[in-house]
DNA sequence: AAATCGGGGTT
DNA sequence: AACCCAGATTT
């Protein structure tokens, strides 16, 4: 294949013009048709999925969506909405400022847009949580504007259909990949172009073993020809992550209610509701002896849980404590409160908090 | 156990 | 511009 003309990035050039073809011819037999965002889609229910999957994978994003609209079905719904209603729908999914600023985008447009989302790029751009390759991805499958899309599936196949080198993280090689994404834009049917692009990483050139004799662009993919698929992308420069240990205290009242505090609406599970957290034993006793009666060396030390973040892998030691009374009125504080079991079900909390929370014990 | 994913925030 | 942060899932 010839190089492609570099100066003509941004529009089509008849070397690009089989590459949409291609895609598309095949996206009207394997793709994916009957997402519930499709239908209807809607500019909220394609942005409310974009959301969703900037870091989750359809098949997960799927039930929490279809929770989602069910109780929110409108922009000016969500809106309106109390900040823990869409914290509990979407809790279990991660990232949860992403539901934030889901939130804060849709109140900003009931100020500013008219209760509606902008259909400008840069309008959109400019709303908390949605970056350049959201706003192009709500752009195009919503009205059918042209617009490319980088995310995480496009990166792969780009990478490897050009042979590009190098962590597609990194701002210069990034950089790249918007230009060959921009240069192969068909000029009709975006949203299906958009999301056969998606169905084609996600699908077929996946990560691991893809299926590239089922591939429409096999025929001009450089990383096939040279035999480099299995080593394109490039991998994030991997760095070794610290291990932390803390302490968790699971501390019930005489009624079988659990005591739970909001976490700060910063930082990691930021605004969930999650137990009493310390780093290490004798910090939760001591917060145990300043806020609540009763005797910690009865305190039942339950298995571990380990939990994986990105940046450092965290230990937590549940202490479980029952017939706990507290020394002041829990009403005061809003963020601190006791939690009947049937109430777990509308907050948001941390997954594996839950997942403690839910293991059945001996009464 | 390790890799992944897009946007926002900080330096 | 170049890191750093956030978390559940998949491999």
């Amino acid at each position: 294949m010839n190089a492609p003309a570099l100066a003509a990035a941004g529009t089509a050039t008849p070397a690009d013009a089989g590459y949409a073809e291609r895609l598309l011819r095949w996206f009207d037999i394997n793709g994916r048709h009957d997402l519930p965002w499709q239908h209807p889609r809607t500019p909220y229910r394609v942005w409310l999925s974009e959301i969703m999957l900037q870091q989750t994978q359809v098949k997960t994003a799927i039930p929490y969506f279809e929770r989602f609209v069910a109780a929110l079905p409108t922009l000016p719904a969500l809106a309106a909405a109390p900040g823990d209603d869409v914290m509990a729908l979407w809790s279990g999914l991660g990232y949860y400022a992403r539901a934030r600023n889901l939130q804060a985008a849709a109140r900003r447009c009931m100020e500013q847009h008219g209760g509606e989302l902008p259909r400008d790029i840069d309008a959109l751009t400019a709303l908390p949580g949605i970056g350049r390759s959201t706003a192009a991805a709500i752009l195009s499958q919503a009205w059918g504007d042209r617009h490319a899309i980088l995310d995480g599936n496009v990166k792969r196949v780009l990478a490897r259909y050009h042979g590009i080198d190098g962590y597609p993280g990194q701002p210069a090689v990034e950089k790249q990949l918007w230009q060959r994404a921009e240069s192969h834009l068909p000029s009709a049917r975006m949203a299906d172009y958009t999301q056969a692009q998606m169905d084609l990483g996600a699908t077929l050139c996946t990560r691991a073993d893809p299926a590239c004799v089922l591939c429409p662009l096999q025929d001009d993919c450089v990383a096939r020809r040279e035999g480099r698929v299995a080593e394109l992308p490039t991998p994030k420069p991997g760095k070794p992550v610290p291990q932390k240990h803390a302490c968790v205290l699971w501390l019930e009242n005489a009624d079988g209610e659990v005591l739970m505090l909001r976490r700060p609406p910063t930082g990691i599970w930021a605004s969930l509701w999650t137990l009493p957290q310390a780093d290490d034993a004798s910090a939760s006793r001591a917060w145990f002896e300043h806020e609540a009666r009763g005797d910690f060396s009865r305190a039942k030390a339950l298995p571990p849980i380990d939990h994986a973040f990105s940046h450092y892998k965290l230990r937590l030691q549940p202490l479980r404590l029952r017939d706990v009374a507290l020394h002041g009125r829990v009403g005061d504080n809003a963020d601190l409160r006791w939690v009947a079991r049937g109430e777990f079900a509308s907050l948001g909390m941390p997954a594996p908090i839950r997942k403690l929370l839910e293991t059945k014990l001996e009464p």
